[in-house]
RNA sequence: GGUCCCAUCGUCUAGUGGUUAGGACACAGGAUUUUCAUUCCUGCAACAGGGGUUCAAUUCCCCUUGGGACUACCA
């Protein structure tokens, strides 16, 4: 029997979780679940000076948010712990003996600004920069010395010479780096910390990990984990590398040019499904003309043979459709806290109004938004009457004949007994026929007196929710309104 | 500079050694609708360029061009 996939993300908790971030722990999740695998998160703390106040917190939230809930990490014990790599300092260090032991590895005590002007003057020549192996063939003596004087020192991997370093990514099939331009990296740094090399090749060896699907900017570090791999005489995992995902002007994604991290696209009205959905057809396809997926149906489709090696640009306007798509179709018991909390920020007080009548508002106005502050920003005349008319469309239908008609349907609505929008419809109808008007003519004034604006759900909805008193009052303040400024 | 990766409508993509190169978003028209939205119909729009291989290349190979990544004691 094959080993059981498992697989991990290892985002650093640098700051907030980017949804290039997110798409790759997404791929992570599908490609575990489809293989009935684990899905792991391990968070890559090895840099002291890059740390983040609060930016774990948002990582995981942002995560459980999605839907990304991790099988095995922080908060979920799965024997391969602990799952912060700024707690298993020693596991690194025992390896990194292990290593400097067994000849693959050296010490290195050159300063770091002997390093950066080897650099500068590399730069210079337009050689390929690297380090020299300066301290590769140091003698016993001169490293006792070094040790004896506290001399801070590096641990740096031997590559081996002219060798042909191959492998296999899943996604671009075989890539070959020849080690001569690969230079000695630092396994272990001057505080003792690993870098990434050292800690994710340690590390995904030590948690089991079957398959490493990560994002294409570590294409070129892997011939590195590769011969690493080796060092230790352990055997790789599967690799595949994730296209990035761009930003419309082709550059990377980024908070300047728009959302980037996952819980702004949160604050942006956005439902987590919606953007799970768009973000798993970003870079893959289920191969044929599916775009709405559920989880099970995105589960049961994923495969790696389907994902694209090409970046993709992340277009917000089709994120945007799936949304509204989303959003017409969710319950809107569902919606209810959620937009709660945006009329909140908003200052739109409905604590006056029953969760029925909220439920009401948010079923009339859901299909006709693509994202949840839609609902929120365009339902402002449920909880009050409006102050204002919208200029251009009060110009075209608050005329004197309109304020007229204005009256006779206040009139009439005044004797209805049952405000029902059935109801209120057969109302209106009957009063345009006889008065010979199409009810075009009744609708328009009606609904930008009630709403103030022009665009919304259906007119004898709107007034059956806000009731009878309300719209009669509505309605006679726009009169008002109208024989007040014919007057001027 | 070096190494590597990538290349189908504006965008996300399907696709095959022989197709009218398909779908979706966006956009533009039209129908329906009390408005808006939905829905429906129609339209616009792509195989980066050049060489090969082949009876036949969008598809396979090479080059060019363009884009990107890496080139840290960052991940």
């Amino acid at each position: 029997m094959a080993e059981s996939v498992r697989v991990r993300f290892a985002p650093s908790p640098t700051g907030y979780l980017h949804v290039g971030g997110a798409r790759s722990a997404l791929f992570n999740y599908l490609f575990a679940r489809r293989h009935n695998g684990t899905f792991i998160l391990r968070i890559e703390d090895t840099d002291q000076t890059r740390f983040v106040e609060g930016a774990l917190q948002e990582i995981y939230e942002s995560l459980k948010w999605l839907g990304l809930q991790w099988d095995e990490g922080p908060q979920a014990d799965g024997g391969c712990g602990p799952y912060i790599q700024s707690q298993r300092l020693h596991i690194y260090k025992e390896y990194s003996e292990k290593l400097l032991g067994s000849g693959h590895a050296y010490r290195c005590f050159c300063t770091p600004e002997r390093i950066t002007q080897l650099r500068a003057e590399q730069e210079k020549a337009k050689q390929p920069s690297g380090y020299d192996k300066k301290c590769r063939n140091l003698s016993d003596d001169e490293i006792a010395a070094h040790l004896a004087s506290g001399t801070p020192f590096v641990v740096r991997l031997k590559i081996p010479s002219g060798r042909k370093v191959v492998f296999t990514d899943k996604i671009r099939g075989a890539i070959e780096y020849s080690s001569d331009v690969l230079d000695d990296l630092v396994l272990i740094k001057s505080d003792g910390y690993p870098t990434y090399h050292m800690a994710n090749v340690v590390d995904d060896h030590l948690m089991n990990i079957t398959h490493v699907l990560r994002g294409d900017e570590w294409i070129a570090s892997t011939p590195r984990h590769v011969l690493l791999y080796e060092a230790f005489g352990w055997t790789p995992p599967e690799f595949a590398h994730l296209p990035i995902i761009l930003s419309p002007d082709g550059g990377k994604l980024s908070k300047r040019k728009g959302a980037a991290s996952v819980m702004d696209f949160k604050r942006g009205g956005f439902l987590p499904e919606a953007l799970f959905n768009f973000l798993a057809l970003l870079g893959w396809s289920p191969g044929d003309e599916r775009e709405k997926m559920s989880l099970k149906e995105l589960i049961d489709a994923f495969s790696l043979e389907k994902v694209s090696p090409k970046s993709a640009v992340f277009d917000e306007q089709k994120l945007e459709w799936m949304n509204g798509v989303y959003l017409a179709g969710k319950n809107s018991d569902a919606l209810l806290d959620d937009c709660k909390d945006l009329w909140a920020e908003r200052k739109i007080d409905v604590s006056g109004f029953s969760d029925d009548y909220l439920l009401s508002v948010i079923t009339l106005m859901k299909v006709r938004s693509r994202r949840l502050t839609d609902i929120v920003d365009n339902s402002f005349y449920f909880f009050a009457d409006p102050l204002s008319y919208d200029e251009k469309a009060a110009a075209k239908q608050f005329t004197s004949d309109a304020a007229f008609v204005l009256g006779v349907i206040n009139d009439a609505l005044a004797g209805t007994g049952s405000f029902t929008a059935s109801e209120i419809e057969t109302l209106f109808k009957t009063l345009a026929e006889s008065r010979g008007v199409s009810t075009g003519k009744l609708i328009h004034p009606a609904r930008l007196s009630i709403s103030g604006v022009s665009a919304g759900p259906g007119l004898y909805e709107i007034m059956e929710l806000i009731g009878k008193d309300s719209v009669i009052r509505r309605i006679e303040n726009a009169i008002t309104h109208i024989r007040s400024k014919e007057s001027k």
